[in-house]
DNA sequence: TAACTGTTTGACGTTTACGTAAAAGCAATG
DNA sequence: CATTGCTTTTACGTAAACGTCAAACAGTTA
């Protein structure tokens, strides 16, 4: 079931290079097999590059994704390290908040704006352009 | 009533170093004013530089930031250009969504480790330690 | 006045995240 | 079988965002 891709098919399909995702690779974000030389990404290398890009969007660097991505793992097999999980767990929350805080305050902005521009074009008039 | 500040004023503050805050000003994002040699900041740059931090806590670059600011300048003053201006707003929006959307889904997947981690720390009891 | 303390302007260094070019290997296709 | 197309590794290049000196100046405190 599970389906497979090259590397240009995932570059393709999330717009980026192939360059990009062999720097991934270096980076250990997806780990690909091998079709003999050729690289082969398996749907959870897919889901990886998704989440990285992600938080690529968020300004997170490459080794934070990374880290999460280990932290990830580590949630789903060991449970002695879960305090320390946790712990990084708070860390990353509270980095979210803020960002969505920010994100908050800056689409409140973008909004005010956008409506005094709105009204400020529907006075120089709903005909054709902006001349007066 | 409007305040004043030194560079090291502001890079405390805002914990960063006084050289981000010359770089940010080389990069137009803060005009210092002068006092002989030395300069002094303003409440406006004060406000500017929160909004870069701002900016860039969420990925935006600091020519990104600065383009907002030329924006903003933009609207409290001219109108003719408001057409191009509103363009811009909408992409700036569709990114805000998106950061929105991004932060909410990785908050929601924070949000299911650490109940799920909470869950097992408890499981592992509530007295002293993690050890079974 | 001598010694700090904070500031200035260079200017080269560093890290991150790729870009880009080179040289070569496989695989299908005309 | 030669070309075309996609891939590989290697490796130098680059833009952004500062870091990190160095040398010098300015105010102020002992």
């Amino acid at each position: 079931m599970s389906k497979f891709y090259t590397i240009s098919d995932l570059a393709q399909e999330f717009g980026v290079t192939t360059r990009t995702l062999r720097h991934y690779e270096d980076q250990g974000l997806v780990t690909p097999a091998r079709d003999g030389i050729n690289r082969i990404y398996s749907a959870r290398d897919r889901v990886r590059l998704k989440l990285a890009l992600r938080g690529k969007r968020l300004g997170f660097s490459l080794s934070d994704i990374r880290e999460l991505f280990e932290l990830h793992d580590l949630a789903s097999g060991e449970r002695r390290k879960l305090e320390e999980f946790a712990i990084k767990l708070e860390r990353r929350r509270a980095h979210l908040a803020q960002q969505r805080e920010d994100v908050e305050v800056m689409l409140d902005e973008i909004n005010f704006f956008s409506t005094q521009c709105q009204r400020l074009l529907a006075e120089a008039g709903p005909g054709k352009s902006t001349a007066a």
